[in-house]
DNA sequence: TAATCTATATACAGACCTGTATATATAATG
DNA sequence: CATTATATATACAGGTCTGTATATAGATTA
């Protein structure tokens, strides 16, 4: 990928991030990125198509770093799906934490045919599929049940922490967490 | 109150929810009230003005029927905890329910400076506290832990409901709650 | 050196936005 | 009937936005 493509990325989930997505001009965009708007069209068709790859690559950065963070640090099933907080509450108290895509995006894209909402939806389906499959290889009964409650505590330590930083949220997720994964797992 | 003025606040609470903060305009809500931008700005002094009225009137109108039905619905402390969810549950499910302003409203004006903002940051505060105040007086310790474990829950299920009517979420979320207030009721 | 590719600089069209100015109609009140 | 208050109709100023058109600079390759 070209440079200056992963640049413009960078800098506009940055922007997207802390000034919203619809109140940042791709005039803003290039003015920071040190580059022109001839440039941004040629590698983004429209700005929707730049908010897509945006979405996209957050999503699958964190994916990715969170997949292999799960793998490596954990053998058994039901250590995954304990250490799975402890491994979020690090991406979120990282440094270059920069918020979750999706959750800003569905709120700032409400109508549901609009090709971003429905990224941010499928996404945010994605991530909650993750988590059952952990829960199921660890033999929990409800698996999709836990599922939603941890993505539901995840999501709204995440918008908690986005609204103030260092707010310490995901601390009191993780331990809301754990009591609902023990009893999950027990049962 | 002036009919015009509870009539373009309804419209606008609506439209806000289902199109946008941002991507409304003006023009917009004004036609769907049937009356003028002239009339609007009577009442109104600007459409920042607007959204506060609207972030207002919304969290009064949540707040004062929540704590009615709490009120009526439960004598001892305990028990108007753990109904909580439920009244909380009919809010979402019902037909006029509209979203939880503060929470679409944080995303889209991301700027800490931002009167709608700081409004909408305040107004989850406050949110936080009700619960806190509820968990103290049925004696848990932990009482600001437990109501922020709970609004997150709340406020990741009102997500979901909006990014997905009848996504069920709110179910699992009070299941998920119940857990967490008796875990916090008996130690 | 000449040709080609990539990025820049700049201007602009067309659309939308907020907020206001001006003139008119309609209803209530003296 | 006359006056006054309220709402409407309409136009517009000034700004921002996306996306494109045109012309130019700089670097790489033949």
């Amino acid at each position: 990928m070209s440079s200056l493509k992963s640049k413009i990325l960078e800098v506009a989930t940055d922007l997207f991030q802390t000034r919203g997505i619809n109140s940042t001009g791709v005039d803003t965009i290039v003015a920071v990125a040190g580059t022109t708007k001839m440039t941004l069209y040629k590698y983004f068709t429209s700005k929707e198509n730049l908010i897509l790859e945006v979405l996209d690559k957050g999503h699958q950065d964190f994916q990715s770093w969170l997949s292999d963070q799960v793998n490596s640090g954990a053998k058994k099933p039901s250590d995954k799906l304990q250490k799975l907080f402890e491994f979020i509450e690090e991406w979120v108290t990282s440094p270059n934490f920069r918020g979750m895509g999706f959750i800003k995006a569905s709120a700032e894209f409400p109508n549901e045919e609009s090709p971003v909402h429905q990224l941010s939806s499928e996404q945010s389906r994605q991530f909650r599929q993750y988590i059952s499959s952990l829960a199921s290889e660890a033999n929990v009964q409800d698996a999709d049940g836990l599922a939603l409650q941890l993505s539901l505590l995840f999501e709204g330590a995440v918008q908690a922490e986005q609204m103030k930083r260092g707010s310490g949220a995901m601390k009191y997720a993780k331990k809301a967490a754990k009591i609902l994964i023990d009893g999950a797992l027990v049962s």
